[in-house]
DNA sequence: AGCACGCCGACT
DNA sequence: GTCGGCGTGCTC
């Protein structure tokens, strides 16, 4: 008997730590590279990803691999690739980025459940047990054994707060009236049960049952496995029982098949799929890509320049080579409209995966992504890992949009990674956009990457005017310009649609008692309280801390001011100047329902409402017939923000309004209201119309990235963002001062490539309860930083003493 | 992430 | 004196 030896594999545990683990691989067990596992780790069992098969160790004391989570690996070679590309750049661990690209249904892991004792069960019978805390989570725990700690703490939510049932469901156990299991969970979802003929069947003569002779019949006829549902909507429900008995006659036998039903998506099926002959500018495009085998290239055309069916006809010309296309849309885009164009030109080959998929839908998706039964996959950032083999072509829609970055766990901006992703599969990368982030632009200028242009509109219209509107002279008391109301009048006087825009939601920003100055502030983050009249309450905007609204002062008793606007009360105010008018209302608080989103956009588009007022989310690509006038009535706040992006956005956001407007054959007015009409972005946005769009776009990015370059801001440096957030101000402080001290010492031999600024309090210093308070480290030659970065990754997370956590933010989207 | 070990206040 | 709260560090 020989003795073989221990073999050994490293495995990236899907938890957010950093190093890889190595165990030992049981006798018997084979594994390949990307093989997802259940290994134990500490007191409990996850899942890792195999990352090397073999491997040796020196180390002591190596747990064996309890098993293999599926016999086939759950991440090809280059799918592993891409995530330790992914992991690397935004310093996190590799399991974690697999984790996160995988399906939630392939993480398993073990979870601590509660179930009762022998005694736990008599002392409830006994009848002098003392009302309480822990006799009300005892009898939860007999009434539902096998619940989560959180499940239970939820349940008896109403009578105990979080804390205290914790507590009392510790000291039960400490008791040992309730005793902890730990269940796997997770993964297994997405089978279908199928029956298949054995050979044995074939000779079957005499059977009892109509029911099995049926069965039989129908598995003969359709020569291979049927699934057992079908058998039963065939065969009545009586099959289910006839398929136990054929099982123990041995003549079918029973096995699983994975479910790939495609998800149902909100596509309209259009008619026509007949491609549309490209306009010049267009073939010109599909020429570039056509003949380009990789590279990333900037697809710039203006709302209804037609991008949209380039990236039509160049996926149709990739999914012909027999590779595949991958469309990364912002989550907002996912409508029925763009979704129902790919439905349309290329039917049951496209996935979509959005935002509202089930975890089994979503898995199902991702399956027929890998089985190759879908080649086109639409999505918004997490499609981004979509396990395609052979890609051919990805594009990037609206890639200047901030929903690409990713704002917890592993903050990767999807833009760029696609970018990488192409670069790794060798397949060309459009990131298509009418107002490109200034990275992107920069990128084009400086030829890394191809420009495309489509300068014209595809069915051709004349470009909306964008008129400046000057509030200075203005009462603030007052959202609306004369000329704005007087345009707005002619507008639906002459049948038409107007869009009105307003950065901030709620009624006012601003409650004030006029005779002590008492104000509203919420208590864990310090920021003012927003008034919401609908709701009759003040709401904090980022915590969403509520306190009922009285109109009288509580210390004073004085009436209180109502100061400054939101979409609330700008509704209100154009509801009073046009009460003949149907306004609907589209931001956070009027979409927060499911589908409410959409019934809003539809009541506009059908006609039923002819103003739409709303945040942002009104400038965004919607389609609406007869839009003539679109207005900013107030997007100047943006514009005062401490951000180095705040000109970008503000230019972006009204470029994209701009484009809502002069649909159809009638040209469309944009009325942009400022106090700021001096600044560049506004003096550029108003000469926009003489310039055709595209010239006036350098303009502005020409003057903004001539100001990024003095302040060394990208792209002209890169940032990596360190928040250091606790619930004590003054621990957090001393961490984020230790941190920057230590920082500094470890820059000190990249003196003129890595500057480390900081520590300051955050914009928001005082955020749900905790503090934050902020670094940045600034790299100044992107090789040289990311290296300095790898090599002193450890040091950048290590967590301070009183709670004190630290997030790092590669590339952050704003220091706000 | 989440679990266990370890150190300081209110009770049998 | 212990129980039991939570904070710090580790998990192959």
């Amino acid at each position: 008997m020989s003795d073989t030896p221990p073999t050994y594999a490293e495995i990236a545990i899907a938890l957010p730590v950093l190093p890889l683990f190595t165990y030992a691989v049981p006798s018997g067990m084979t594994l390949q590279v990307g093989h997802a596992v259940l290994v134990p780790f500490g007191a409990r069992k996850v899942t890792g990803y195999v990352i090397t098969p073999e491997a040796t160790t020196e180390r002591e004391g190596i747990r064996p691999i309890e098993r293999l989570l599926d016999p086939a690996p759950v991440l090809s070679p280059q799918q592993l690739t891409f995530c330790r590309w992914v992991a690397d750049y935004y310093l996190s661990g590799l399991g974690e980025v697999i984790a996160m690209s995988l399906p939630s249904t392939y993480r398993r892991r073990t979870r601590r459940v509660f179930v009762p004792s022998d005694s736990g069960i008599s002392r409830l019978a006994d009848q002098h047990l003392t009302e309480g805390p822990t006799t009300t989570l005892l009898r939860e725990v007999v009434a539902r054994p096998g619940r989560s700690r959180s499940s239970l703490v939820r349940r008896v939510h109403g009578e105990l707060d979080e804390a205290e049932a914790g507590r009392a469901l510790d000291a039960l156990v400490r008791a040992r009236l309730v005793v902890t299991e730990d269940r796997e969970v997770g993964g297994a979802a997405g089978r279908i049960r199928t029956v298949t003929l054995t050979p044995q069947a074939s000779e079957a003569t005499q059977l009892g049952g109509a029911r099995m002779r049926g069965v039989l019949a129908r598995l003969t006829e359709a020569g291979g496995p049927l699934d057992l549902a079908e058998l039963i909507s065939l065969e009545g429900e009586g099959a289910r029982s006839a398929v136990g008995r054929l099982v123990q006659r041995g003549l079918v036998t029973t096995g699983t098949r994975e479910d790939r039903t495609a998800a149902a998506s909100p596509g309209l099926e259009e008619s026509s799929v007949e491609p549309p002959p490209p306009n010049p500018t267009q073939q010109a495009a599909l020429d570039a890509l056509a003949a380009a085998e990789t590279g990333t290239f900037l697809l710039h055309g203006v709302t209804g320049s037609g991008k949209t069916e380039v990236y039509l006809q160049a996926a149709a010309r990739t999914l012909a080579s027999d590779r595949q296309v991958l469309v990364l849309v912002p989550e907002i885009a996912l409508t029925p409209l763009l979704t129902g164009r790919f439905r349309a030109r290329f039917g049951e080959r496209v996935a979509v995966l959005h935002s509202g998929l089930t975890p089994v839908e979503r898995l199902r998706e991702w399956r027929r992504i890998r089985a190759g039964d879908a080649t086109v996959a639409v999505g918004a950032r997490s499609a981004l890992f979509a396990p395609f083999r052979d890609l051919g072509l990805i594009v990037v829609d609206e890639e200047h949009d901030d929903s690409y970055k990713q704002d917890d766990g592993v903050r990767y901006n999807a833009r760029d990674m696609a970018v990488v992703r192409g670069h790794l599969a060798g397949c060309p990368v459009v990131l298509g956009s009418a107002t490109p982030s200034v990275e992107t632009w920069s990128n084009a200028q400086n030829e890394r990457y191809g420009l495309l242009r489509l300068p014209t509109r595809a069915t051709p219209r004349a470009v909306p005017r964008v008129e400046l509107l000057d509030m200075r002279g203005q009462s603030p008391r007052d959202p609306l310009a004369p000329e704005l109301t007087s345009a707005l009048r002619d507008t639906f006087r002459g049948g038409g649609k107007a869009i009105v825009l307003y950065n901030r939601r709620g009624y006012a920003p601003v409650v004030e008692c006029p005779s002590c100055g008492g104000h509203y502030e919420c208590p864990s983050c310090g920021v003012g309280m927003v008034y919401h009249r609908k709701r009759g309450r003040l709401i904090c905007h980022y915590c969403a801390f509520y306190r009922q609204f009285q109109k009288d002062c509580p210390s004073c008793g004085d009436e209180l001011q109502v100061l400054g606007h939101g979409t609330e009360r700008v509704e209100e105010a154009l509801s009073a100047a046009f009460p003949d008018v149907g306004v609907v209302r589209m931001d956070a608080d009027t979409t927060s329902g499911r589908g409410a989103h959409l019934r809003i956009l539809e009541s506009f588009r059908s006609g039923e409402a002819q103003l739409l007022v709303g945040t942002q989310v009104v400038a965004k690509g919607h389609d609406f017939p007869d839009v003539r006038v679109a207005a900013v009535v107030g997007v100047d706040h943006i514009l005062m923000l401490p951000d180095f992006r705040s000109a970008e956005r503000t230019y972006s956001l009204v470029t994209q309004l701009a484009g809502r407007a002069g649909r159809g054959e009638r040209p469309g007015r944009v009325l942009v209201q400022t106090r700021q009409a001096d600044h560049f972005v506004f003096r550029l946005l108003a000469a926009a119309q003489q310039l055709e769009g595209t010239d006036a776009l350098d303009a502005f990015y020409r003057e903004e990235t001539r100001q990024r370059r003095l302040l060394w801001y990208p792209p002209y440096a890169r940032l990596v963002m360190l928040r250091v957030e606790g619930s004590d101000r003054r621990a957090t402080h001393a961490r984020a001062v230790e941190l920057a001290q230590l920082l500094r010492r470890a820059a000190a031999p990249e003196r003129r490539v890595i500057d480390v600024l900081g520590p300051v309090a955050a914009p928001l210093a005082r955020l749900v309860g905790r503090w934050r308070f902020q670094l940045v480290l600034r790299g100044r030659e992107p090789r040289r930083f990311r290296a300095w970065l790898k090599e002193n990754r450890a040091g950048l997370t290590k967590r301070g003493r009183g709670g004190v956590r630290v997030i790092v933010d590669v590339d952050p989207r704003s220091l706000l």
